[in-house]
DNA sequence: CAAATTCGAGAGCACTGCTCTTGACCGACG
DNA sequence: CGTCGGTCAAGAGCAGTGCTCTCGAATTTG
């Protein structure tokens, strides 16, 4: 079971590759509930069992998927992530996330919708799940970032966390943008499952200001 | 096919609440994704095809639950909606959601999670759906509602809301309630679907934190 | 009382995830 | 170079699913 030395190797790689695709094909076009393990063996041309050689079980095909997507969202904002101030930086992150989301409705909802496999997320996607986060609060540290006032028990929780995150903010500053963290992605699902129609949807208006606002507030002129 | 008149209509609506309440309970312990109908008319004593008498697919009983779940969230925020101050209320209704879903996870992730059965949210869903945000904007017009400025487009979306909905407020604090409400559900999503868990889980006090600054952002004292 | 409607049961279809066995193929080792 | 162990695809098969159809029995309606 060596690194891709052999043709078998070779041919096991690429094959694992292509049931991915095939997958993810799927999945952008049914969605992650329609997704079928002997679809994508049939579409492949090959009898589902043979399937399991490459992922042990369905469950662990949706996580390779999640994963995946977790590192395309990564890509897409860490490309997007250009600007000449902290607010065109947080602008176009932020309108990236809401675009890979409309681009990839099915996949966006594998890793932010409700978590189908099991009950926890598999460890695996912590790492790639963090990308965006991460790359929000280094946006946030190059800006203005003001330290308000934070109850005890979260300040500690804050301290703890910044010790393990890169940019150097102070713990007011952190929890600004957690709650701006947690406002982006509620607003693009919202848009994304239907939960905005009566009110402010098409979305892209009230995204642009909920954006701005919240660029303000996590102190980006 | 007259109203629960008859013995047979009596039998019908009751045995309807029995498939109803045993759904619900397969769902909260196993998830959406496991919920089946043989299993239900299993534990019903009845063999599977007589459910399809009272609901035409799964999909349908689904969406059945779906409604109820908005409306048991809608009650419960509505029964917590109670304070001397719009603050106390807006507090006392923003933890009601969250507790309502860390108590109903499943049912929780079924109305707020990907949508399962299709692509759009069936509309009989929509009306239920609508009563935690009007909610909170009842508790925010009896604030102090600041007009900040808005975009021309959102504008007109938010003057023709504004026209819907019963509390007058002005379009610059009908933008910042969506604001917080896109946040309070996207804040309590990642924490159930655990994607605050290297940061700010457990999320009591950071939950605390996030709706004591979003009252401050509506106008409430 | 008779006719029409509604109902539950059962068989059956097409599909799913997954397991096990059977041969063929490939690669390393003597 | 030949053998031998590991890897592979294929097929059959199991238990489960949603859903359809038919067939008697029960019940409501005329």
């Amino acid at each position: 079971m060596g690194a891709g030395r052999t043709a078998r190797d070779k041919a096991r790689a690429e094959l694992t590759r292509e049931i991915k695709d095939e997958a993810r094909r799927q999945l952008a076009t049914d969605g992650a509930h329609q997704l079928s393990l002997r679809a994508v063996a049939r579409s492949l041309g090959m009898v589902s069992s043979a399937l399991y050689r490459y992922f042990p079980s369905r469950d662990e095909l949706v996580t390779a998927l999640i994963i995946d997507a977790y590192n395309a969202l990564g890509d897409a904002v860490d490309q997007a992530d250009r600007g000449a101030t902290p607010g065109e930086r947080w602008r176009n992150s932020c309108t990236a996330v809401r675009e890979w989301a409309l681009a990839h409705r099915h996949e966006y909802a594998l890793i932010y919708g409700s978590p189908i496999p099991g009950y926890q997320a598999p460890q695996d996607t912590v790492g790639p799940g963090t990308r965006v986060p991460l790359t929000l609060l280094g946006i946030a540290a190059a800006g203005d970032p003001p330290d308000g006032p934070v109850p005890d028990g979260l300040r500690a929780q804050l301290d703890a966390l910044a010790g393990v995150v890169p940019p150097g903010l102070p713990a007011g500053a952190l929890a600004r943008v957690v709650l701006a963290w947690t406002q982006l992605f509620g607003m693009v699902g919202f848009e994304l499952f239907g939960q905005l129609v009566g009110s402010v949807d098409p979305a892209e208006e009230f995204f642009g200001f909920a954006v701005d606002q919240m660029a303000e507030y996590v102190g980006i002129a």
